[in-house]
DNA sequence: AATGAATGAGTATTCATTCAT
DNA sequence: GATGAATGAATACTCATTCAT
């Protein structure tokens, strides 16, 4: 890895870089994106762009990272009081959907970074944890009674899947309705609490 | 359009060389599969596949579609004898299920489809019809009082949302564990029917 | 050489061959125009074609042989119960003229195979034949003192690129104006009598 | 259009390539001459072409455009300063065969791009702003009646014709007779003003 | 730090020609 | 005589990466 001692310069160019490519990968795509589009909507060679980067790859990565760090830090800010288990599968709930609204790039970029072999296992191992995470609640709330008996993996997954299918349809870069939706987050609640059932027979 | 008569054997070579397709771009991707990878593995030369298909495009698009057909196809061949909403929509899930487990290269193939512009049409395309198929049975369940009262379009995107995830995670070519889940098609459905609560305050 | 006793019906494939290839060739150029389009346009499997023609070059060959020898006979027939030299030259042009406008598609191979490597001396040969026999009458001409002294070739060369220049730009398959002009044959002799001036000094 | 910032090495290297191009095109014809060729002639790698150039279309095109431009204004230099239009025709003859006779490349480039249906509308091009000129000199000729009566432009174009086919014949690439004609020009010049007639009756 | 220049392996596609039937 | 199938070398163009300055 190029790890260089950055001027306060050097950081801001770093920074730059880094908001371009976001924009351009979501866009665009991995392959879609050269690295000479992303030099020359900064307006410099491409040696800068391998002055702070090892690679295309290498920063696609990086980039990756960075946000489902962010989106984890989002997600767990917003459970960190909530003491009932029900609650924080809520709020988690709504604080993921609130989250990929305001930065869709993101959408896009985790997307893209699904299908390709050597990015897909960053995004798979970034889903683990959040179901894991959701598997902690759902157990919990199995052992106090208020969720039903099931496999708390397969649960979870099923509300991380319901989340992030609302979100690329309805936030994604390509998504054709970019109507406001503040219902959205509601209904991505009750899908996953009640399901479609009126009743509970 | 290439629209030749094709001989016996020419029809052959065609569905050899759709076959050779779906397995490698399933596995390397759009980008990752070369025209030439496919002639290699058939064995034969570039001129062969320029024969029987206009451009890598057109097959892809080709192999995409016949695959959105068969998912159609399979789900209302499940479904055209069920009489209750409810039961419809458990029958369309496991129909869906069942076949994606029998042709994972096929969950690939759209979610590789899903990640390119030339594509992402087809499958929004697709999942439109899936959407609006599931939508009617959720609106008869919403008039009989069966299924709570809510957005059926974003119930139905959920229902959708929650399989294919499912779908990939479990089944997808670079899925991690590809152990046998025989209650994943049961857990799907009652994930969509009663979410995860226990009870229905 | 591909020869072959042909059937009555082989020698009128080979026909229709020549037939289209002639008109492709005009429109397209050489390199613009495929086997394929040929076999195409006729509604033929490639081995028609090679099973009367050696090569698409020999095709053009043939071809091209073919319309020079057609022009040269055109020209000869106007001018063999001509007597005077002058006359001779001027009836040269109108034949010369009148065939290249019943057969633009002519034109336009003429001056594609000029630019041939492969073709060019054919066309090169083709043109001394001509530029040779106008150059005896201007002999005679001089001779007799109704044509001024110069080099002979010189001056048949001019005559030679005066009525082709004319010809192309006024006949030729991407003419722009394709208005009819009578008068055009007239110019044309009037051009290499008189050149531009309006007495001798 | 690739508009770069090119330093000194930079314009060199291109400059470099237009005039490998200009002799390999006049040798080989446009189909004939491959990027490749071009770039091993140079002894770079392919990219450099690129770098430079949009494409091998768009090289001809600046190359045929600048050629165009060459000629045009070696013949303005050569009658800007005479008063007669008989004496601007024949400078303008002289000038154009010199020029020619110079760069031989630039025949046989002219050459190929009139067969092209790409390039042939920027010949025609050519040709129209030359004859209107030459036509302009005709006019004026014709009002002070030192030019026969006629249509300017086909005497114009039958200047041009002359003029070109002299050129093609005797300096073209593959012109077989390379031998010094200095009376060429002089030929030319009685040839479009006498034409081959030794008296007006 | 940064730039313009250069590299060269890789990609989709074309097409004259041959072949098996 | 004729067809559809197959070949494979050739071509224009791309792009991640490196280099000289």
């Amino acid at each position: 890895m190029v790890t260089r001692k950055l001027t306060k310069r050097g950081s801001k160019r770093r920074e730059q870089v880094l908001e371009v490519a976001l924009r351009l990968f979501a866009d665009q795509g991995y392959h879609g994106t050269t690295v000479g589009d992303v030099c020359d909507t900064l307006g410099v060679g491409k040696g800068v762009f391998y002055w702070y980067f090892e690679s295309k790859e290498a920063l696609f990565s990086e980039l990756l990272r960075e946000c489902l760090l962010q989106l984890r830090r989002t997600q767990q800010a917003a459970i960190e009081q909530v003491g009932h288990p029900i609650a924080r599968i809520e709020e988690g709930i709504r604080a993921s959907i609130g989250f990929f609204r305001d930065t869709p790039a993101i959408v896009a970029l985790i997307r893209t970074a699904a299908r390709y072999e050597e990015f897909s296992a960053l995004v798979t191992h970034g889903q683990e944890i959040v179901v894991a995470d959701i598997a902690t609640h759902v157990k919990e709330g199995m052992a106090e009674g208020s969720i039903r008996h099931g496999d708390p993996d397969l649960m979870s997954h099923g509300i991380l899947g319901t989340v992030f299918h609302f979100v690329e349809t309805y936030f994604g870069t390509n998504a054709e309705t970019t109507e406001f939706r503040p219902q959205l987050a509601e209904e991505a609640v009750a899908f996953c609490l009640h399901g479609v059932l009126a009743y509970r027979p």
